[in-house]
RNA sequence: GCCGAUGUAGCUCAAUGGCAGAGCACGGCUUUCGUAAAGCCGGGGUUGUGGGUUCGACUCCCACCAUCGGCUCCA
């Protein structure tokens, strides 16, 4: 390589007919090529070309567009390699990818491998472990995190927060268990359809899992059971004389045999670890006839929910297999729709701004009319679509259309951050949906004194609070702001002289309800500091004999700034302003009046 | 799930077929010190798990598990 770049090879563009191009290709006979020249657009293919005929000359189909010759490349570096699919498709062959990086210099790349270098310090999984965040424990289980006390405390003051906004915003907490019968499932259609990232079902007994088995073959089956469903019957029956005394309807379509073995499911059935919140809800919503006087109907709970991760996809606190949405759904009138999708957006957007993540971007998901993957009638997606179109439009946000990008219900909005190193991820989300209404019978009384069908918004603002704090560790670098700090303030003393009066600045720091530590060991001053100040907390309170004699504290923040003796009083109030704040001035009551 | 790499003390990492080590952390003692690391001593390991090769395995081979980087997936 090093030679080719010495030797300043220009790259010569041309283009032919891809009539002229294809016969030629296949002559080659690289299938890789020919499949790509396939796939182009356009009546010409573009070719490149570098060297003279004959000797180290390299001919290559690429759309380009490519550096003018090979002597720009002043520096490169193989970063890894890996395995891809052809054209990204899991079904098709995968060939090894090379991925490297080249740069005019060697500055240039070296000050690329630093900015490399500095966004991995960054990385949640490290901060994690040395903020004391959280911890996986392979013994727990891969992708189950467990909150330690540092990660509990900025879990929790988020949820204090978000719970305070939910109540102004109309929402009404619930509770609900974790786990939910597997019919509860099979109405919703989370199972099967989402089989393969679910943790396998508990069955209560042999017979539960046996009749399930029945149920999946049933739904294969279209016009008549197969004679694997049959046989499954059969040994059932045998063993059952309650199952054997209904009999089978093999003949009849697959509707009328799953309804059958649903009415003995309904007996004895097995047990989903919920991978979704919203079966419980609409359960909740279902449990007492509605008037349109009561919608929107808002729903609230942080509810754990259980998703089995493909084993290659779990990764910190980002992609796990156990987590907690800030979840809600509203059940509301189709004339309430829009109002409902712009409250959802506005709390998204506040929550994003609450902790100045303000470098999202904004994703429609739409279903891919290709797909089969989809419940519910064309005009459900027609209306849902344009609902959730309006409302981004409505709140003038930039957005970009995505097929394919779904729910398998409804469209969707998505608020989608980086991480450290560029990697996209889901945070807030806004779905609508028309379809589990309509499969759960949802119905409310409106003013004809009829039974309408009621929408649902689906919404969680963060997402899920292990991404969302996995996301805010590498945002803040792990300097959380003051009011999420895990510790707030900590009070270093010189020496023991001090211990005394450092007790009393504890104190009164704790008093006020500020998270506060003292170091009361026998290290050296500059040796606390440094502990502080790696562990980030955002004030390290400096107490010696001067500032005893004089009721101070000697206040230095994490960066290192000096912010010089304040009396102790002052530091304290001063905190728990800043903490009130929560890193962004409020309205007075004046202003917001006005 | 797929491709590849990695797995040694709580953490970061040495030891390449011949007695498993260092720094930090932890415990004890000395020290009481003014803004990013005081000193001494000590405890700590079935080298991811299971098999195999070998006189002998952290080291070589196989399987599994986990992690990391991609791919695919993501209700």
């Amino acid at each position: 390589m090093r030679e080719i770049v010495k030797d300043d090879r220009p790259f010569t563009r041309y283009e032919v007919p891809r009539d002229e191009a294809m016969p030629k290709l296949r002559a080659e006979g690289n299938l890789y090529k020919i499949d790509n020249a396939e796939r182009a657009d356009g009546d010409s293919l573009s070719f490149y070309v570098t060297g003279q005929p004959g000797e180290g000359r390299f001919e290559d189909l690429c759309r380009g567009p490519h550096v003018p010759s090979t002597g720009r490349i002043g520096a490169y570096k193989v970063m890894n390699v890996a395995g891809a699919y052809w054209h990204g498709d899991a079904s098709k062959q995968m060939l090894q990818r090379v991925y490297g990086t080249t740069w005019p210099d060697k500055k240039a790349l070296n000050d690329y491998l630093q900015q490399l270098e500095e966004a991995r310090k960054r990385d949640h999984r490290r901060l994690g472990q040395e903020l004391g965040l959280f911890t996986l424990d392979p013994s727990v289980g891969p992708g189950l995190v467990l909150w330690k006390p540092n990660g509990a405390i900025v879990r929790h003051t988020l949820e204090e927060t978000i719970r305070q906004e939910l109540l102004r915003r109309g929402y009404q907490p619930v509770y609900t268990p974790a786990i939910g019968k597997l019919d509860l499932y099979r109405t919703s259609g989370h199972y099967p359809y989402y089989k393969d990232s679910q943790y396998p079902p508990l069955f209560e007994s042999r017979r539960a899992e046996r009749l399930n088995k029945l149920w999946e073959l049933a739904r294969g089956n279209e016009e008549r059971a197969s004679d694997e469903e049959v046989a499954l019957y059969n040994e059932l029956a045998e063993q059952h004389k309650d199952l054997a005394e209904f009999g089978y309807p093999a003949a009849a379509p697959a509707e009328e045999r799953l309804k059958r073995v649903r009415a003995w499911l309904a007996q004895e059935d097995g047990y989903l670890l919920r991978p979704m919140n919203c079966p419980h809800h609409v359960k909740i919503y279902a449990s007492e006839k509605r008037s349109y006087r009561d919608l929107p109907v808002r729903l609230a709970e942080f509810g754990n929910v259980y998703r089995f991760e493909q084993s290659g996809e779990v990764h910190g606190m980002t992609r796990v297999r156990g987590f907690t949405q800030d979840d809600a759904h509203v059940f509301c009138t189709p004339d309430q729709l829009p109002a409902e999708i712009n409250g959802c957006v506005d709390m998204a957007r506040q929550a994003l701004k609450m902790v100045q993540l303000d470098d999202y971007r904004v994703r429609i998901g739409l279903r891919d009319p290709k797909s089969d993957k989809y419940i519910g009638s064309n005009e459900n997606w027609a209306k849902s679509e344009a609902a959730i179109r309006a409302a981004v439009q409505t709140a003038n946000i930039n957005y970009t259309e995505e097929i394919g990008e779904a729910a398998f219900y409804g469209p969707k909005i998505d608020f989608v951050v980086k991480d450290c190193l560029g990697r996209e991820w889901q945070l807030g989300t806004i779905q609508v949906d028309y379809n589990l209404p309509e499969r759960f019978d949802l119905t409310y009384i409106g003013d004809d004194n009829q039974p309408h069908r009621p929408v649902m918004v689906h919404r969680a603002p963060l997402g899920s609070f292990e991404r969302f704090v996995g996301i805010l560790i590498e945002h803040f670098a792990g300097a959380f702001p003051l009011w999420l700090a895990p510790v707030q303030a900590a009070v270093c003393t010189v020496s023991d002289k001090s211990l005394e009066y450092g007790r009393k600045v504890f104190e009164a720091c704790a008093q006020i309800g500020l998270r506060v530590m003292i170091d009361d060991s026998d290290d050296r001053i500059g040796a606390k500091i440094r502990r502080a100040t790696m562990q980030k907390i955002p004030y390290i309170l400096v107490i010696g004999e001067q500032e005893a004699a004089g009721g101070l504290v000697n206040v230095r923040t994490r960066e290192g700034k000096q912010l010089g003796s304040h009396k102790l009083l002052d530091f304290v109030h001063a905190c728990a302003i800043e903490v009130n704040e929560r890193g962004q001035k409020k309205p007075t009551p004046a202003e917001s009046v006005s």
